[in-house]
DNA sequence: GGTATCTAATGGTCCAACCATTACTATCAT
DNA sequence: ATGATAGTAATGGTTGGACCATTAGATACC
C-alpha cells in the first residue's frame, strides 16, 4: 500500500536529479557534467557527498567517468549492459546448474529464431551469411583456429537475436551467454566432429530463417541447444 | 581479445572482495558487516573510499544500510530487484515496449507452462487448484475484488513458474511481471468479459498440466499471454 | 618538424571533525 | 513495580580541506 517514506539522505537526491535528466532526455549520451568541484557548488553539498552519487549512477550504467584534464563524467544513456550484468550477478548467487542454463536456452533460443525467420530482410541474412562463411573456415583452418569458431559461432547467435530487434531478447542471451562462457567454458565442445554438426545446424537455422519458416526454425534450434548442451553436461561428468 | 586493464581504483577492489564473499556464501543473508570506522581500517582505505564501495554495493542490492546505533550494512543476498529494476530504467528510456515486453512473455510462459506440465506433482496441483479457485471466488464477488483477481492471477503464473523447479524461469518471469505491473497497470483490463476469458484460460491450463499434456499446456498459455497483450495494446491506444 | 618536458585541470584518496539517528540505560514521577 | 522521560554512546551521513595520480594540451628544445 504505502511506500517506504523518503530518506533524507543527500546523495539520493543529487542521484535522481541526474538520472531523471538523462532518462527524460535532457542530458544525451555523450554530453558532459561538469567537473566535481562545478558540480559540488550547484547541488551545495560536499565532494564525499557528490562523490557517492556519482558511484551510484556510474553503478546504474549511466555516466562514465574519466580521469585526467578534459576527463569528467560523461553520459553514457541507458543500455541493457546493466540487466546482463545483474542477472549474472543473479545466475552466480543462485548456483544456476549448467541444466538450468540449458533448459532455459532451449526455449530462448528457439522463440528468438521463430521470431528472427519472420523478421530477417535481407541485410540480416547478409550479416549472417558472412558470419556462417567465416565460421566454416575457421573450422577448415584446424584446431588452432578452433577459438575463433566458437567465438563466430557465438556472434551468428547473437546476430540472430538482433534480427528480433526485440532488445529483451537480444539482452537476455548476451547475459547467458556471457556466463556460460564465463563459467562453464571448460566444458565448451572441443571435438571436431561435434562442431561440424554444429556448423551444419547453422546452415540449416540460416536456411530456415531465409525461407521464413519461422516453426522450422524454431525447431533447429531447439534441437541445436538440446545437442549442444548434452554435450557439456557429458564434459562435466567426465 | 582482450578485457580493459584492471582500473586501480581502490574502492573497486574493496566491492569486489565484499561482493565475492557474498556470492560464494561466506557472507550469508542477514549477516552484519563492521561498522565503517573497523572496515576502514581492516582494508586499510580511508572512511570516504570505503562508503563509496558500500555506496556501489548497496546500489547492486548485496547489502541494506541503516544509520543509528546497532546499524551499519547487513548482507542482502542476491534477489530479483536489481534485474527488474535495470529492466525497468530501459522500459521509462523508451528502450523496450510494451510490445517487446509482450513478446518476450508469450514465449517464455510458453517454455514455462510445457515444462510445468513435464514436472508438475501432486503438491504443485493441490496449490494451483487453491489458487483457480480463489481466483474464481473473487471474479464471482463482483468489480470490488477484481484487483484482488488480478493479484491471484499473477500468483497463479508464478507458482507454475515454479513448478519448473528452474529459477531462471521464475525470476525472469517475476521482473516481467513486476515491470509490467509498474508502467503499465493503467492498461490492465477492467473488463469482466475479458477476465472471465483469462479464467477460463487458466482453468484449461491447469487441466493441461494435470494431464501432464506439454505441448496443449504451452499452446494454452501462448494464446492467453497474446490476447491479453493484444487488450492492453487495444487499451495504450485508446 | 618532431620530441621531450612542463602545466594545469580533473578525478582519486586521505584525514579530521561534526551532525543526525537510534538502541539502550538510567532516572524520576506515579 | 511501572511507565514515561531524558541522557548516552555507537553508528551512519555530511562537510571542508589537503594532497596524489592521470592526462590533454601548451611549451620548449633539438
Amino acid at each position: 500500500m504505502f511506500r517506504q517514506a523518503k530518506q533524507s539522505r543527500v546523495y539520493q537526491d543529487v542521484v535522481e536529479q541526474i538520472q531523471e535528466a538523462i532518462v527524460t532526455g535532457k542530458l544525451k549520451t555523450g554530453d558532459q557534467l561538469p567537473a566535481e568541484r562545478d558540480l559540488k557548488e550547484r547541488f551545495q553539498v560536499s565532494r564525499g557527498t557528490l562523490r557517492e552519487a556519482l558511484r551510484v549512477l556510474e553503478q546504474k550504467g549511466l555516466i562514465e567517468i574519466r580521469t585526467g584534464v578534459a576527463g569528467g563524467s560523461i553520459v553514457k544513456g541507458v543500455g541493457t549492459e546493466q540487466v546482463s550484468a545483474s542477472l549474472g550477478l543473479l545466475i552466480r548467487y543462485k548456483k544456476v546448474s549448467l541444466q538450468n542454463l540449458a533448459e532455459f536456452r532451449i526455449g530462448l533460443e528457439g522463440d528468438i529464431a521463430a521470431l528472427a525467420a519472420r523478421r530477417a530482410d535481407t541485410e540480416d541474412l547478409v550479416k549472417l551469411k558472412a558470419l556462417l562463411s567465416a565460421a566454416g573456415d575457421h573450422l577448415a583452418n584446424g584446431p588452432d583456429h578452433w577459438d575463433s569458431f566458437i567465438t563466430t559461432d557465438e556472434q551468428i547467435h547473437l546476430k540472430i537475436a538482433e534480427t528480433t530487434r526485440n532488445p529483451l531478447f537480444i539482452s537476455v542471451l548476451e547475459s547467458l551467454s556471457w556466463n556460460i562462457h564465463t563459467y562453464y567454458e571448460s566444458f565448451l565442445p572441443k571435438d571436431e566432429e561435434l562442431m561440424k554438426e554444429n556448423h551444419q545446424d547453422m546452415v540449416q537455422l540460416i536456411a530456415a530463417i531465409e525461407a521464413h519458416d519461422s516453426e522450422e526454425a524454431r525447431r533447429i534450434a531447439r534441437e541445436h541447444v538440446r545437442r549442444f548442451s548434452a554435450y557439456m553436461e557429458k564434459q562435466k561428468v567426465k
